[in-house]
RNA sequence: GCUGACGUAGCUCAACUGGUAGAGCAGCGGUUUUGUAAACCGCAGGUUAAGGGUUCGAGUCCCUUCGUCAGCUCCA
């Protein structure tokens, strides 16, 4: 028995009364005919139904246009739909996977016997805009499961989903024109929706995520609402691919990776070990200032201390093989590179007797690492087999767990915002499924970070099952240039290292209590920082960090001695400069030191010779110069290293 | 690791269906001595990623290996 009549309230409070089983669209024509137009979906209490479907009685009700940013989703789902029509009609034995919405755009994988080609895409996008002539609309049906069943039936993968449909869920299904397919939904009311539209690429992935299962046939698109919306997008992915790490790393010479050596290898060039160092420096000096102490340790150990730590076997695949003992040493004796620096901290731990007065005991190391990380995984410096992480292990007692987590936290802050002026997203990773200890221990230290984080009043993911199979963590998470996310910072708790190296302190009570460890990286490693901080500045690094501070130019050899003393005293001073002697023109000299994003100019011409200034031109503000003396802008580019500004000062 | 694409001078890229590997920039040598984003002339630079095969002939076609890129999977 349904009510002759319902009633809606809008966003904006109003009430609307409308016949029974009138639909969203119907809604927007009451309403008017320019909404009607332009209405693509519609609302209900947070959840989006298709314009089609009947509105229950007495809902708040929200109409989508692509104002919405709901809309954009609901448009590339049906993005993608029109996509699988398309490639349905050009390969009718393709089978079809999940084709859903993601930012910036959509994909849907098929099952074909061969992967697609670039030219299979541009058939595919042209047969796409064939869907989208023919403005089919999108109707939906629910059906029964043995009626999903039978209309899938040649189709195991849409069988598959089927069958792991809960038994209350409902089944729907849409079609548009010659084209159906199981779908939550919802979708926009017609193909003619969609216009703006472009496949970027086609890749494998496999069958749900599971590299045990079949390999489909992804391919990717982008979908807006207007062709400006379209054409900046596709503009942003130009301009991203020019801040790409890569590529600044050998424009600006920072870095290489080098075949003869081998992948995920870095060469840090002078350049970019000057950032590397000035990194090192800043973490160092900022740590020790927090009551770390600094440790060095052994890059190789015998394999024995990986076997007690628990790594082998079960990092044993991301760990290099064993390698031989030298001559004269027993044969059973086999060493192997450190993937992380934990079993070798925790020794210096243990190297003596620690009082509960000692602790938190905080051992830091700026380490190499290796870790054999798969081909296919690599990055370039942002993921890499040769590591340099800024770790340390704290080892504490676990009434001390909250406030060193408080402070870690202000730690990454600090270096992150506040240093870097970085946005940055934390993650509380929990409990996975394969894990060591037991739950009342996973309860404790899950608590005590999430009480950390609400003590700093910060908004974090929870990261459902993420955490190590030790302990529970908080990451800091970013994004390259190209939108990829990526980890940094790790602040990892642990209670199980302690345990299998019977590490202990003693307490007050005179007996021996078991200390607890947290793992923790600020940068996480100096290759992914480095290749992140390349990205997030475009190369134009602030001054305290830049390689190259100054380029000294003399407008010509004349000034060359007075050029050769600004140099000098600029290094005096504790400033990078570097005079540019080429017997070049003015204007190729600065064009190259702009190219090479050296944040200073400081050009010496006749007037300057003898007057002892410089006429100071700043990176990318074009003519704009300043005639100052050596000495003022010697306390100006102090001043800016030292507060370690982002921007030049004024 | 998996799927696909790709690999030509230090860098960016040419070389029609197999027919003598080229250009710009960078480098080097000269000339030029410059006032705010590329002076001019010349020279040199390559076992076409490596190895094998097909062919009268391979940068181009086939195979193997290595590497790069995109995505999946996995992780700082």
């Amino acid at each position: 028995m349904s009510a002759p009549e319902i009633r809606v309230t809008l966003p904006d409070g109003s009430e609307r009364r409308l016949p029974a089983g009138s639909t969203g669209a119907d809604l927007a024509k009451a309403i008017g005919p320019g909404l009607a137009k332009a209405a693509l979906a519609v609302r209900l209490d947070g959840q989006v139904w298709d314009l089609s479907r009947p509105l229950p009685d007495g809902m708040k009700v929200a109409l989508l246009t692509d104002k919405d940013a709901q809309a954009l989703d609901v448009l590339r789902h049906s993005s993608a739909h029109v996509l699988a029509t398309a490639v349905r009609q050009l390969f009718p034995h393709a089978r079809i996977g999940f084709g859903p919405p993601i930012e910036d755009g959509f994909y849907y994988d098929f099952e074909v016997p061969t992967p697609f080609t670039p030219e299979d895409l541009a058939r595919i996008e042209a047969k796409m805009r064939e869907v989208v002539q023919a403005d089919y609309p999108f109707v939906r049906e629910e059906v029964g499961r043995e009626e999903a069943k039978r209309r899938f039936a040649d189709d195991p993968l849409k069988l598959e989903r089927i069958g792991d449909l809960g038994p209350d869920e409902v089944i729907s299904v849409y079609t548009d024109g010659p084209f159906v397919d199981l779908c939550r939904g919802p979708h926009v009311p017609s193909t003619g929706r969609i216009k703006h539209f472009k496949l970027l690429h086609a890749a494998g992935a496999y069958w749900r995520g599971d590299e045990r299962r079949q390999m489909l046939q992804r391919i990717y698109g982008t979908a807006w609402f207007s062709k400006e919306d379209l054409e900046a997008y596709l503009r942003r992915l130009e301009e991203a691919k020019k801040r790409d790490h890569r590529l600044l790393g050998k424009q600006l010479d920072l870095f290489s990776i080098q075949e003869d050596v081998g992948p995920g290898l870095v060469f840090w060039h002078p350049k970019g070990a000057m950032l590397q160092f000035q990194l090192r420096r800043f973490i160092e000096d900022t740590i020790l200032e927090r009551g770390y102490q600094l440790v060095y340790t052994p890059h190789v150990t015998r394999e024995q201390l990986f076997l007690r730590s628990g790594h082998l076997p079960l990092y044993a695949e991301n760990q290099f093989p064993a390698i031989g003992a030298g001559e004269g040493e027993g044969e059973d004796v086999r060493y192997r590179v450190k993937p992380m620096n934990c079993p070798m901290h925790i020794l210096i731990y243990a190297s003596q007797q620690r009082s509960y007065r000692d602790l938190p005991v905080r051992l830091a190391e700026v380490a190499n690492v290796y870790r054999n990380e798969r081909s296919g995984t690599l990055h370039g410096m942002l993921r890499v087999r040769g590591l340099t992480m800024d770790d340390a292990h704290i080892f504490l007692r676990e009434d001390q767990i909250e406030d060193e987590i408080f402070q870690l936290l202000d730690l990454v802050d600090l270096v992150m915002a506040r240093t870097f002026g970085l946005a940055y997203r934390l993650d509380l990773a929990t409990r996975p499924a394969k894990k060591l200890g037991s739950d009342a221990t996973w309860d404790t230290a899950e608590r005590a970070l999430e009480r950390a984080l609400q003590r700093r009043g910060i908004t974090y993911r929870v990261d459902q099952g993420g955490g190590a199979f030790y302990g529970p963590k908080i990451d800091v998470k970013f994004n390259d240039a190209i939108g990829r996310e990526w980890q940094g910072a790790t602040i990892q708790l642990d209670y199980e290292l302690p345990e299998r190296f019977q590490l202990e302190y003693a307490g007050a009570d005179n007996r021996p209590h078991r200390p607890v460890m947290i793992h923790r990286a600020i940068y996480g490693t100096l290759e992914r920082f480095c290749g992140f901080l390349i990205e997030h500045f475009a190369g134009a690094f602030p001054l305290w960090l830049s390689p190259e501070q100054v380029r000294v130019l003399p407008i010509s050899d004349d000034q060359l001695g007075a050029a050769r003393g600004v140099e000098s005293q600029l290094r005096a001073a504790g400033v990078r400069a570097h005079l540019d002697e080429r017997s070049e023109t003015l204007n190729y000299r600065i064009r190259d030191a702009e190219m090479q994003k050296v944040p200073y100019m400081a050009v010496v011409g006749q007037r300057e010779a003898e007057a002892g200034t410089v006429a100071v031109r700043v990176r990318g503000a074009g003519k704009k110069q300043e005639i100052v003396s050596l000495a003022q802008f010697v306390d100006r580019l102090q001043a800016e290293i030292r507060t370690r500004a982002l921007a030049p000062l004024a």
